[in-house]
DNA sequence: GACTGATGTAGAACGTGTTACAAGTCTAGA
DNA sequence: TCTAGACTTGTAACACGTTCTACATCAGTC
């Protein structure tokens, strides 16, 4: 029912025309209730509920604002979810994650955030399907996401808040454990796996990356 | 601009109302014509020049007659995704795959398979974006293009075109690969890697993982 | 205080996926 | 052959992402 822009828009300046912290207060202000309302919407009714009239409506923004923010639906919905994989990294860098080994640790970082997921399934389902829908317009915003994704990862790995170097090897070890993730998450909201099978699969692909 | 249906619809039957094998032969034919306009027209425009008023006359059958084909846009394309991943199977199971370890098996037919999607960036955009953004409505088709993918790399790992045993573990291995694989894929369509970086990271990805 | 350019508002308009409907056509079985 | 039912067709209508237009507001400058 819903409709998905997929051609590169707004190709003269940067994806988002009001980066995170850019801009007057009001603007800040304004962004953050788009974000804010987009999460609502999606988290009652998923991918299909985040309809752009009900989103600035909801934000208190007239349509075009929005998009003055935001160029297209995917572009929102995936800096939605940079917002929230932001704050996850915020959070990780104040302690250590328990668990006496990379594997336990990865983990439990990686389990956590599953199940946060999971107790959320229409806004997981709005979030991840715009994050595998995105098309090259949105790098930026993607990008974000995976550099979140693999900081807690690799702070997961050696144990400690502060990040130290990681060499070649490791790096190719947590790209792969983020995409068995994703890929476990996108079967999961599509009801291709359940809770067990996701953390069954990561368990088994960190195992024998890490042995 | 395109619009992609998300809901679950057609829900009293199979996702594909007419299957590969069933129904006339000239029901057959109206459904390899559909499918053959899908893809002449995804290899010219990529993913938002499928369109199903474009499909329905191209391929001359009425929109209605189409719906009732496919379901959806993303039925459409994940169909025709399958029946091109189907026919690679067919083809491999034909002769052994050349190299002398599982490792350079696996390379080569995972990058003969890669560069042959390379070679027509428009209808990999189109198909895989169709992929990544299908939901629960096309799990039929998408568990179809799954096998296919696992049956190639499991035939590639043995060297056999015959398949015999495969292990908890080695399954647990292909599908890791799989996930590897679609992601790197994704990354290539969207920009974010090219063509070198899509086989050295599922190079590294084997290696790791058949060490 | 008036001007100007950027920003915001309200709402119409457009394109494409999807659905609905009325009428024609084909097929199996009596 | 005739008929019931399934299948096709052609076309209109609808929903929602996106774009466009005309006007209002606001911040900074003279």
């Amino acid at each position: 029912m819903t409709s998905v822009s997929t051609e590169p828009r707004n190709t003269d300046g940067p994806s988002p025309a009001t980066p995170p912290t850019g801009g007057s207060a009001a603007q800040r202000e304004r962004r953050r209730r788009i974000l804010d309302a987009t999460i609502t919407l999606a988290a009652e009714g998923g991918f299909d509920a985040v309809q752009m009239r009900a989103v600035a409506e909801q934000a208190e923004v007239a349509l075009g604002t929005l998009y003055r923010y935001f160029p297209s639906k995917i572009h929102l919905l995936v800096s939605a979810l940079a917002r929230e994989f932001t704050k996850d990294v915020d959070r990780s860098a104040v302690r250590a994650t328990p668990g006496d080994t990379a594997h336990e640790r990865i983990m439990y970082v990686l389990n956590r955030r599953t199940r946060a997921l999971q107790k959320q399934p229409k806004l997981t389902e709005a979030l991840v399907r715009a994050f595998m829908f995105a098309d090259q317009s949105v790098t930026g915003e993607i990008h974000e996401v995976g550099t979140s994704l693999t900081t807690v990862i690799a702070r997961a790995m050696h144990g400690t808040p502060t990040l130290g170097e990681v060499t070649e090897e490791e790096a190719a070890i947590i790209r792969i454990i983020s995409d068995v993730w994703l890929s476990a998450l996108i079967s999961w909201v599509t009801g291709r796996m359940d809770e067990q099978d996701v953390e069954k699969s990561i368990d088994v692909a960190v195992r024998l990356l890490l042995r």
